[in-house]
Formats: C-alpha cells, sequence, structure tokens
DNA sequence: TCAAGGTGGATGCGAACGCATCGATCCGCC
DNA sequence: GGCGGATCGATGCGTTCGCATCCACCTTGA
C-alpha cells in the first residue's frame, strides 16, 4: 500500500506541476480512446477503471465540461448515456504521455529491473478483476495487442 | 495500483461495515503506540506514515477530539507538541485488530502464497522510505522484532 | 543581540469524496 | 398488459482532501 502511495503521489504530483489534470482523467479518457467509435456506457467505465459509481458519475461531468468527451443518449437504455472521446480528448492524452511516461521512469521504471517489475506484476494480476485488468495488461492471455504500446517490459505493457 | 486499490478498499470497507474507523486511525495510532510512553511529535508521525503535513495536523485533531490521543506542549519546541496514545487509543486497536486481521486474511492473504508474499514484500520495499518502513517490516535487517507480532510470513510481519 | 531565513504546525477555501437516496427505465413473471 | 423488483445514473449533504498561506518559534550568522 505504501509504496504504492508513494509512487503514485509522486507521479501524480509531477503531472500536476506540469499543468495536467488528474491521473484519473487519463485512466478514463484512456478506456474511451481504446474503444474510440464504439461508444462505452458510464457503467462499462466503472466497470474498467474500479471507480465507484458516483465517482464515475461525477468523473464523466467533469471531463464532457472540460470537452474531452462527448454524451449522448443511449438507444438500446433509455436510462443511459455513451460516452465518446473527443479531439480534444485525444489530443490530452497525447500532450499528457511524454509527461506521464517520463514520470513512470522516474519514479518506479528507474527503480527496478525489468525481470522484478515482471514479477511484481504477475503477482498483481489476481488481484484486478479482469475487466479493469484488460487494459492493463493487454499482451496477457487472452488479451490481444494493440496499436498504441511503446514499451513492453516481459509482461508488463506501458501504454500510451 | 489497480491492484493495492481494490485490496485497499475491500478492507476498509470491511471494516467500516464493523463500526470501526478509518485505516489511517489504526495506523497511526500503531505508530503512537509503538514509541508508547516516548511521546512523539506530529512530524515525527508525519514521516512514518507518509501522511501530507496537514493531512496529520487533522488526523491528529481528529483522533484527540475522538480521545484516542492527548497532545501536550513540547518542553524541547514550543512551536509543536507531543502525542502520546490513551488506554482509550489502545483499546480502538485491540478492539480493531481481530477484525483487521480477518480482512487481510480474506482480501490478500487468502490469495498469495506465502512464498510469493515474501517476493512481493522484498520487491515493494525499497519505494518506501526508510522511516516509513520500520514499522512495517519490524524484522527486517536493522529494524530489532518488537513485541506484538502475532504471524509472521518469511520476510512480512503482520502485526497487532 | 538582533535580523533574516528556516521549520513545525494550523487553517480558510474550494474541490473531490462517500453515503444514502432518488428518479427513470428495464426486465421477468403472472 | 401490468406489476414488482432490479439496474442505470444523478445528486444533496456532510466529511475529507489539496493547496496556499499564515503564525509562532527556532537557528544561524554577523
Amino acid at each position: 500500500m505504501r509504496a504504492g502511495h508513494v509512487v503514485f503521489t509522486a507521479i501524480e504530483s509531477d503531472l500536476k506541476s506540469a499543468g495536467f489534470p488528474p491521473l484519473v482523467w487519463y485512466d478514463a479518457l484512456l478506456e474511451l480512446r481504446r474503444v474510440g467509435a464504439d461508444r462505452m456506457r458510464p457503467m462499462e467505465l466503472e466497470r474498467h477503471t474500479l471507480l465507484a459509481q458516483y465517482g464515475v458519475s461525477r468523473l464523466v461531468a467533469r471531463l464532457a465540461g472540460a470537452g474531452y468527451l462527448t454524451i449522448s443518449p443511449c438507444a438500446d437504455d433509455r436510462r443511459g448515456h455513451e460516452l465518446q472521446i473527443t479531439e480534444s480528448g485525444r489530443a490530452l492524452l497525447a500532450d499528457m504521455w511524454p509527461a506521464y511516461a517520463a514520470a513512470i521512469q522516474r519514479h518506479f521504471g528507474g527503480h527496478i529491473s525489468d525481470a522484478d517489475a515482471a514479477t511484481l506484476a504477475r503477482l498483481l494480476r489476481g488481484f484486478v478483476p479482469s475487466p479493469a485488468r484488460s487494459s492493463l495488461f493487454p499482451n496477457a492471455p487472452g488479451c490481444a495487442l494493440e496499436p498504441g504500446i511503446v514499451a513492453v517490459r516481459p509482461s508488463v505493457a506501458i501504454r500510451d
């Protein structure tokens, strides 16, 4: 817990200093970009990001307010909405990635060997529910390798 | 990050359901109990718990308000205070521990072998600054083994 | 001795969170 | 068709957090 906390706050602090929004914005937009034109329901986003339901609801409102995604009515289910990343959202991901990657390297990658990182990923995988795991380990068994992967450790993919 | 988040929220949710305060209360009181009659300065607590300075300030105020610690003026440095756990605070630790231990076992220990847990601890140790590490790995090199340890994995001590 | 900068700790303010609840809609079953 | 329960998602309210700043006191150096 403490290791994760230290690394996370260090990375997020770096990004915040560079004027970027919180990392959860990045996570959510990454999920939306993954499905691309296939829109995503808030509930899917909830499962993939592990946020609480009200957390998704408010995060989506903020992202929409900032212009990074659009909310449209859902044809199949009139209770729900369909979310789609905007060009502005894609641009944010592209802008953030260099700083994000550098921060990951500075606060995590630089302190652990490739072999140890692979071991860590293997040991921790089992604790993450599979819907939330698919986008984290796109090259794991059962997960097709997608474009966008810029650095691959033995069993850990760092995606932009 | 996600693995830690899943496990942490599951454990904290269990404890909250049982009517207990947040885990950070436990962490702070554990630190205070560790030094016992030797009082602790808020700044030391900050280093040991990895909370932000204002986080410690407010947590201490809440713990004092609940009667779990006392705040007394510091003789050496009139800017600061000395914190000491109360009997009520010790009782809270004692009450929480059975539920806490069970939750750890249910959400973490039950899903990982002893050998893997030891590997995990070894891989993650390096990311935690040493002041915050001493109370987590009391049997690690350089850290004297103290009373209160109720279960010991190869290199991980679970303390009450 | 005193000025200047450093450190321990608190706090006002706005944003985010957690909980509970609510409205709206869907679905299964009679 | 229609009713009861389940599900999607939003929101009011109180609490906590993060940031910036402030005050009090310590320390250093001349």
